[in-house]
DNA sequence: TTCTAAATTTAGAATAATTCTAATTATTGC
DNA sequence: GCAATAATTAGAATTATTCTAAATTTAGAA
């Protein structure tokens, strides 16, 4: 699993902005999210970056994914009180949470929509961010 | 600090409902959260609820919590990895969390703006909850 | 009442996700 | 190639929450 060189600059580019290092292991963490986009764990990020790199360890990944998160890289999503969820997904969505799957979707949300969602707020209120989850049942099959 | 008869009537014929029964630590429980509505976590609930009831176990804050939870009488929020709040405004609502002070507020959505949200998801998707979390600084004073 | 069965509470142990610590290793700029 | 700094690593520590098993309470029947 290789990050493509588009990816690849993105990365270079993020860290070089807040003076981090590019790492293999970033690049690793960064090309797993991207390849598959099923919302993995900490955890299961672990699991899948040992099969090319045996020897990184649990705090690196959970490191890794603290350095992308902040670079604005990817974003964590978080369920209930469920291991936070990790998606390399950077356009502003939302998630549905299938109850009976496990199963984790984005959701697109319109400009209007969105714009409306800013709206509801009171004055004084300066949003940063909006966590929009749905919950439920969904009659789909398979990430 | 007692519960007023009606919320008692209301905690009573949720707990008939499913068969469970009612009990001075779920009155008490109850009465905290619609007492101050600040959206304390289970650890404070145990702080404030052993005020009047010293011999009252974190597990049972924890258990009437779920109790209350699953009743539909309370609801529970979560915000990124922090410990889970409480929040007896069951009207449907968003919450807004300053970063900077750690209040959490509630905003009202309206019923246009909830429809639009319900709208936003494919066939075949079954929501039974929507979680609107609002990060941010908000430039108002303590709750 | 008094008794029984089932539900609830309790204290403390156990768990699970995440963070911290201190030592080792890698990277950068010179 | 070297020094300074940043990142990785293994394992311990932490924190919120759940579990366990015993003691207590409750509801309803006798």
């Amino acid at each position: 699993m290789q990050l493509s060189p588009e990816f690849k600059a993105r990365l270079d580019s993020a860290l070089e902005r807040t003076g981090q290092r590019p790492t293999k292991q970033r690049e690793q963490i960064f090309s797993i999210l991207l390849n598959k986009r099923d919302h993995p764990t900490a955890d299961e990020i672990y699991a899948r970056s040992r099969k090319e790199m045996p020897s990184i360890s649990l705090a690196t990944v959970y490191n890794c994914l603290d350095t992308l998160t902040e670079s604005g890289l990817i974003r964590a999503v978080n369920f209930e009180r469920e291991p936070t969820r990790y998606c390399p997904n950077l356009v502003q969505h939302a998630h549905f949470y299938c109850k009976s799957t496990g199963e984790i979707v984005d959701i697109e949300l319109n400009a209007t929509l969105l714009k409306e969602l800013k709206k509801a707020l009171p004055e004084g209120y300066n949003v940063e961010n909006i966590e929009i989850t749905y919950e439920g049942q969904s009659s789909h099959k398979g990430a």
